[in-house]
DNA sequence: TCTGGGGTCCTAGGACCC
DNA sequence: TCTGGGGTCCTAGGACCC
């Protein structure tokens, strides 16, 4: 009987290196391109680090870490706003060149793409690694930006050895990692367990609490064991992953499951006017976002961190989808009032988000509902005037036009 | 040090239905 | 009168990621 060939997955993750940095940069070539102490983040007082430089990584600044520590840590660094658009553009462009590569690209950030290359060995003739190192020249070469690519037989894999990629790019190294069909246990366990994607703080201390910190440590217990600590599920999960074992597919089409704006202010709020004009603005601008996007939605949540920290929120969900301005308007200022109700202090934070969301050129899912129309909460009004504002704002630019209840300072 | 903005996924309880 | 079992949907909160 001739041994059947075992076919094993090819799954690259290609990883902007210092993505927001790269591209401020390229934005102002004289100003942060010149300037090797960079941080990219909100400047305000309650800004944090979105991205730095490696030379101000040496001074021990981080991602998430809040802007007035990373100054202390780097008197010196200069710190510039995160060039939004230009990052979504130059998302876009790597993903283009990757799908040159495998039309199975999975976005999974900003700056993170899966390419599942299986399949491809007799049309490329060459190894995984030399495939990765073709893509890296190509992705400089066409955006200007470097990569860190990791490759295995799994997305977990993949991923790891990004990060592998990136640790020895600061040597000599070609910022290519890929780890051997058959070598992933081997890999994986060489790891500690906080290295291990989905291990966050939480985690971490519990496993802590079993005498864990390196995947070694947790290769000792067997299924049965780490199943009755942390639950059927999440015990057989983390004996798969400190194996290294993850079937989970590379998926080229995901669509988005929610669309949400928020926003840190200044100074807390605490009247009802600034609130209400707040949550006005921020829902104007989810439902112009979503009819962009070619979504209704059928559920809104209102989100607020109170002045001590305190994160809550409220979500109503209607029983036929919609899109225009007034429902989502009306139903955020509802939930801002019952969030107000249930405590009512400074606000530091508001946000809302839409979810639930239905592809509007998707008739089978249109006409399930179009049937059931009687109680309809969005009326073809609603929907001409909302037409109209997304018409008017993509002539003159989001806030073209704007309510005059914005204008005045808030209603209700 | 005093904590952004954009997301995803999971859990758990209650309502409701068969 | 003391009581089922399962499935689905909704809501709120929380962990985690970049």
């Amino acid at each position: 009987m001739p041994t059947r060939q075992v076919t094993h997955r090819r799954i690259l993750l290609a990883d902007a290196d210092a993505f927001y940095v790269a591209i401020a940069r390229l934005v102002d070539p004289d100003g942060a391109g010149k300037e090797p102490l960079l941080i990219v983040g909100g400047s305000s007082k309650r800004g944090v680090v979105t991205s730095a430089s490696y030379e101000t990584r040496r001074y021990g600044v981080r991602s998430a870490m809040p802007t007035a520590h990373a100054l202390r840590l780097c008197p010196k660094a200069v710190i510039v706003p995160v060039p939004r658009e230009a990052c979504s553009q130059k998302s876009r462009e790597i993903r283009k060149v990757l799908q040159r590569f495998s039309p199975v690209v999975e976005p999974a950030s900003i700056d993170e793409f899966y390419v599942d290359l299986t399949g491809t060995e007799r049309l490329y003739r060459e190894s995984l690694a030399a495939t990765a190192a073709r893509i890296r020249a190509r992705v400089l070469e066409s955006t200007k930006l470097s990569v860190s690519i990791g490759g295995g037989t799994s997305r977990l894999i993949a991923k790891l050895a990004a990060e592998e990629a990136k640790r020895r790019r600061a040597g000599d190294e070609p910022g290519v990692h890929i780890v051997p069909p058959g070598g992933e246990e081997e890999f994986v366990g060489r790891l500690d367990l906080a290295q291990i994607p989905m291990i966050g703080p939480k985690f971490q201390e519990r496993l802590a609490r079993y005498g864990m910190r390196t995947v070694r440590d947790a290769l000792r217990h067997d299924v049965g064991v780490l199943e009755e600590w942390f639950g059927k599920r999440t015990g057989h999960w983390l004996y798969n992953r400190i194996r290294g074992i993850d079937t989970g597919p590379v998926e080229a089409r995901i669509r988005s499951k929610s669309i949400s704006h928020e926003e840190t202010f200044f100074d807390d709020l605490t009247e009802d006017d600034d609130l209400n004009r707040e949550v006005l603005r921020l829902a104007v601008r989810v439902a112009a976002d979503m009819r962009r996007k070619g979504f209704l939605a059928r559920t809104v949540t209102v989100k607020i961190r109170d002045g001590d920290f305190t994160t809550r929120q409220a979500g109503y969900t209607f029983p036929q989808p919609v899109s225009a301005d007034r429902p989502i308007v009306e139903t955020a200022h509802r939930l801002l009032r019952k969030l107000r109700r249930a405590r009512r202090t400074s606000a530091r934070l508001l946000g809302v988000a839409v979810s639930q969301l239905i592809e509007a050129r998707d008739p089978s899912q249109l006409a399930l509902f179009e049937e059931s129309s009687e109680g309809d909460l969005e009326t073809d009004h609603d929907r001409t005037i909302a037409r109209m504002v997304d018409g008017i704002n993509v002539k003159f630019g989001r806030g073209g036009l704007r309510r005059a209840s914005e204008l005045r300072g808030g209603e209700r």
